[in-house]
DNA sequence: GCCTTTCCATACGCATACGTATGGAAGTTA
DNA sequence: TAACTTCCATACGTATGCGTATGGAAAGGC
């Protein structure tokens, strides 16, 4: 995908960028105010190097939006699926996630990914394939939970979309209430 | 708030411009790709005319975005609380208000809007205060249907943010689809 | 030690976009 | 119709940001 190989981590002495420092940079940046604030000259800056190295990492801006769009996806799926630590009961490791969802602010990042994304077909696409991969792990902890096919399906999409919504509201609200409504709309999902 | 008076529509023979038209084509654009896409010459050139109009209505940009997120604030408003023309059975309009959110796309305006504000303290309020009536007007539908206290608030705060979710989601479904996923998630919160 | 590869700085051209200054056209009032 | 207000066009200065061209420093291979 790169311009060029070497995709190995360089044991520099001075302060030579890889493309992970851009792509870090990129993920602060969007984070901090949406994809307009992911700029070259402006991440080039934060960096402490110039608009040179980044061209020499990536073609364009158009391709290194791409890179950061998977990588944003990379990341984000580790974040919370790929956590080995849960309860084994079913229940209890529904109410794990769904903590986990609160607590790690699951991608503060959304907001800004799907309004960057939103009209853009080919980005929409992997935003979409997050979502499904997301439902469908949600979907799971249901099935096992004992519920039907559809009435896994029905929770777990109230749950994704709680979460969704969750990182959204702008209402100021402690972490501490923010996990006890959480918790309250599990048990919502949970009762037979 | 206007640099000046003169808010009556004016019945010009060609083609000037209001404040209201302005702040309609900034709605298109922003609904089309986020808040970067408010551009003063590029609104000027969808409305056929130049700039000079659009600094004789407003101060400058940054005022103009002021204006933008307040008029959102209005109409979004008005679209889904203030129809009178709702079931008077109380479960029955929990029903119907969902379908409206649904249906009316409540907002695909939101994600741009919230990626926007996320950030800045003073917009942020504005949407946070919108976030508090949409809410309010919710719990109150089921607290109308029965539930106490804390769980119409319970409820309602899983249904905002079903609704808010709802508009992120990137999955494509169909309408038919998306309605019936709704009434199921309203058939979670209505049971006793 | 020289050559090659890897990585970045510098400098430039170009486009976009904000805001201002100024003139002028269209409508209003007297 | 003359003066005045309302609204917009034109032209300009400035800033930001993309992408390119080119040179050069640092590191590794031989």
């Amino acid at each position: 995908m790169s311009t060029r190989g070497s995709e190995e981590p360089r044991k520099s002495v001075v302060d030579r960028q890889s493309k992970k420092s851009w792509l870090d940079a990129a993920l602060k940046a969007l984070a901090s105010g949406g994809i307009d604030r992911v700029r070259v000259e402006s991440l080039a800056k934060n960096l402490g190097v110039t608009k040179g190295s980044f061209y020499w990492h990536f073609k364009d801006r158009e391709q290194f939006l791409d890179e950061l769009l998977n990588f944003w996806a990379e990341q984000s799926t580790q974040t919370v699926i790929a956590n080995p630590n849960y309860p084994t009961d079913s229940k209890a490791r529904v109410r794990a996630v769904a903590d986990d969802i609160v607590r790690l602010d699951l991608g503060k990042m959304d907001p800004h990914i799907r309004s960057w994304t939103q009209y853009d077909k080919r980005r929409a696409k992997v935003v979409a394939k997050m979502d499904k991969m997301r439902f469908e792990f949600l979907r799971d902890l249901f099935v096992a939970a004992g519920f039907s096919t559809s009435g896994a399906d029905t929770r777990a999409q109230s749950l994704y979309r709680y979460a969704l919504g969750e990182q959204f509201i702008l209402v100021k609200e402690s972490m501490s209430r923010r996990l006890q409504r959480m918790q309250a709309h599990v048990d919502l999902l949970l009762q037979a």
